[in-house]
DNA sequence: CGGCGTATTGACGCACCTCAAGGTAAGTGG
DNA sequence: CCACTTACCTTGAGGTGCGTCAATACGCCG
């Protein structure tokens, strides 16, 4: 199935805006992004498949887009969740891997920018911001990895969730008050690498621990707990840091509850 | 503990050949090279902690270096082994973190080249080669990073010291007919995330499976049920496809055993 | 010899997986 | 509008792999 074609300028200007771009002039942008096109992938859809090649580079301008690996006993790993501003299969291409490993699935519809893998080699070659926040953003992809390798091994399914849930309420710039899941609970739990039982058995421990999960909506209800339970251990929670300010009015609307 | 310094000149010649600095032309090295000092720390000492600023790069001469995280609970992860060649801290340098968030410790007698963090970048944005180079081993240690997870997810403690093993023979070259362990089993237990007993007790299964382990010995015996076992899932294994050729007259030797 | 670091082995508990049976909630067709 | 389906989630019962604690064996060196 071949992805649709989309003419629409506007997702230009959200990419040109991307912090994988910053520091690069209008002009390295273009010459770079003008060798890109968008399209769009609609639910269910691959983006490309386990062996695959490695041939493009992809900027997410809308949607989300789920990185999972087959393996031969026919159970699925979600290796990564990607949204609006990630790129994909940078990894790939400077690994100077020639096929795919992983399959790239479109969880609804997605609109991507599209872009030759040589053309990024090159605008590297030439773009010295360019280089310095490609650098940048692998070194963060494989710091994140190796935690999560960490977490896996030191932590229960109730901690992985929360921590989980604290990231997810920073990365989508939520109210820890109460938002609602952006995703499928099976979705996430595949994510976290459990099964969806041990997910759904874990949310009420987790009311415990200062979280409360009724359904796909969540809410932080007790920020001391959520510290004392998960943050502890888990090193990459941007959470605790960004909303210690928040945590003084934050108890006074707990005890207000 | 100050480091003791070390004159010699060999060491720089074994890190001038790395494939780390493949491409850049002997000037770009030298200039360098030259800001970095050579150190060597005894075994059990600590290149840097938990906490401490990162400021410096380090090219490993000789012996090994272990990444620990200790958690809050008193449990130690090792994150990773490192030997002659390998880099330590890229990835902490160009995240822009500027507090180590893991220890390295020296394993046995370890010599290390110690380089400004700043000379690194410097020669980067100066060393189109350098800067390939670096965004290579980047993305590879991402992937790698990526496919722990996923092992941990799905394979059982014999299946992952079996890809371990394998993928150890391969990097250290080691004769797939017998080699002997060049860790302690409690930090290759530890390496792969599991304890010591686990690991004690998952060796005599690996007989069934084709590798057999008798005290520090090491034997690859049947590559058709190692490939069965532990292969169809490990997607990182250089192993099979180094030994494909092999694997004929390792069946034949097989035989004959 | 005794002490020390390292590895093996046993018994037991817990966290998670697996299989299986409801239970919602949203969409579909008559 | 209501039966029916389908997708998604929850809950229960039972099995298993790994962690934990504890006892024992092995090799090394003083």
């Amino acid at each position: 199935m071949p992805p649709k074609q989309n003419a629409s300028h506007t997702y230009m200007e959200i990419v040109r805006g991307l912090p994988l771009l910053e520091g690069m002039t209008e002009t390295e942008k273009s010459a770079l992004l003008g060798k890109g096109r968008i399209f769009s992938y609609p639910r269910k859809t691959a983006l490309f498949l386990q062996g695959d090649a490695v041939d493009s580079f992809y900027i997410i301008c809308a949607g989300t887009v789920q990185l999972v690996r087959s393996t031969p006993d026919g159970h699925d790993v979600t290796t990564g969740l990607f949204t609006e501003g990630d790129a994909l299969s940078e990894k790939e291409i400077f690994t100077a891997a020639d096929r795919h490993s992983l399959s790239a699935m479109a969880v609804d519809g997605v609109v991507v920018l599209k872009l030759p893998a040589e053309a990024l080699k090159q605008s590297i070659a030439s773009s010295e911001a360019l280089a310095r926040n490609v650098l940048a953003s692998l070194a963060r992809a494989a710091t994140l990895a190796e935690r999560e390798v960490e977490q896996r091994v030191t932590m229960t399914a109730a901690q992985m969730i929360s921590c989980y849930l604290q990231h997810m309420c920073v990365a989508h710039d939520f109210k820890p008050e109460g938002f609602t899941l952006p995703y499928k609970k099976s979705l996430i739990a595949s994510r976290l690498g459990m099964e969806l039982e041990t997910f759904s058995r874990a949310l009420p421990k987790l009311r415990e621990h200062g979280i409360s999960v009724s359904g796909p909506r969540v809410t932080f209800e007790d920020f001391a707990a959520i510290d004392a339970h998960a943050c502890a251990r888990c090193s990459v929670n941007e959470f605790c840091t960004t909303y210690k300010s928040l945590r003084g009015s934050a108890d006074g609307a707990t005890a207000a509850l």
